[in-house]
DNA sequence: CTCTTACGATACTATACGTCTCGTTCCTTT
DNA sequence: AAAGGAACGAGACGTATAGTATCGTAAGAG
């Protein structure tokens, strides 16, 4: 328990941030915020996640670590947040998967190579077998982040290109799978000589069924 | 540079493990250097890597530091020796690929499934991008292990099951990649059922010469 | 103009790595 | 059997970081 005299404790807390201050007073700045935000980046490219500290964030910021911990309750939050405002993948509605594949599949390779998702990536996903929080944090992101391939395996199956009972999320990971493998353990530059191997491949096993929901018997 | 003056100074120093001490004196305990190594195991399984102390390791295997940082320089070699104990993949050769493909995934999934392998995976992976000496320790340790797939695979071509051009590492990359996906975002138990689908994807794939190693222009 | 809150700064506690030094134990050599 | 040398468990130590608490100050709201 703290000293109950407290002179300027904040009240919105380090819940969700935005959380709207309840009154009046100064207000937050965003200017801080987005600092902070941009510093955790580009530190993470220079340093990598294990390397990355509060106090360097905030230094680079130009901001005090209690501006830091005012946001996000912790280190671990504040990088998932970070995380969410890289780009997103392209976006691909082309009329048919082949291609749509291959726009798709081209903007992962250049968003890993020009942003720090693959440095992110794995070390996010090493924290998450034994912090189910940070599970409930970070999953909606991934979520969200392959949209774009569930979007585009569901329009191939409106056109019959694939199985009416493939299962898009185990179709997802076959897809995407074996460049997160590269990504994961071959760190430096992704080729995009590899995707057209990953289309081939990935098309003729779905087209047959490979990924049908009812495959496991 | 430490004092001049050394009590009882090791002499083998924290070169690689079993480095023979070059003369007289108390031998060091292999009983210790086992406790040690099961205790690294164990308390992984429990609280993860980014949880992992040395001074936590020492305590379980009732040691004391010292014991330790005499064998290994640090902590990370430490865990990248015990992650090497961990059972091997299964090697099949039944004749045909799809059913070394299929012996092969299912030990891969029992594997993961009863031993800390998907815990400490991810974690190490995560250190990956930013930590070179890590690389050099781990990569050798993951070649090894998937060996028994790369072996399959080129049997698989000099019986012509599959294109001569193949590019076994994109080959084994594309062929582990949905269930590496599946252990780094999704913990939890490993469901067998999705092994006949991958092998289905991944045979018709190669088949048509989807991992050629020319494939990209 | 005043009140309230966020601000940057910094001292503080707690924890962990990795080093070092104890006194002790145990094997090897003579 | 005796002597010596190295590893042993224990833990103090220095450095570094996470996260908390408190300072005096700055700035927007009423």
């Amino acid at each position: 328990m703290p000293t109950p005299r407290r002179a300027g404790a904040e009240r919105a807390g380090p819940e969700a941030n935005g959380g709207p201050q309840t009154a009046a007073g100064r207000p937050r700045s965003e200017e801080a915020h987005r600092a902070i935000l941009d510093a955790t980046l580009s530190l993470l490219v220079e340093v990598g996640y294990s390397a990355l500290t509060v106090e360097g964030i905030a230094q680079r910021a130009g901001v005090g670590k209690a501006t830091i911990y005012r946001r996000w309750p912790s280190k671990l939050p504040l990088v998932v947040e970070a995380f969410g405002d890289l780009p997103a993948f392209e976006e691909a509605d082309t009329g048919g998967l082949a291609s749509d594949l291959d726009r798709i599949l081209r903007s992962y390779v250049r968003v890993y190579n020009t942003t720090p998702l693959g440095a992110v990536v794995p070390s996010l996903a090493g924290e998450l077998p034994h912090n189910p929080q940070l599970m409930d944090l970070f999953a909606p992101v991934v979520k969200q982040r392959r949209q774009p391939l569930i979007r585009a395996l569901h329009r191939a199956i409106e056109r019959g290109e694939i199985p009416p009972d493939t299962d898009l999320d185990l179709a997802a990971d076959m897809i995407v799978g074996p460049m997160t493998v590269r990504v994961f353990f071959t760190p430096g530059k992704l080729s995009p000589k590899i995707v057209p191997a990953m289309i081939a491949l990935a098309l003729d096993g779905l087209r047959r069924g490979g990924a049908a929901g009812s495959a496991g018997s």
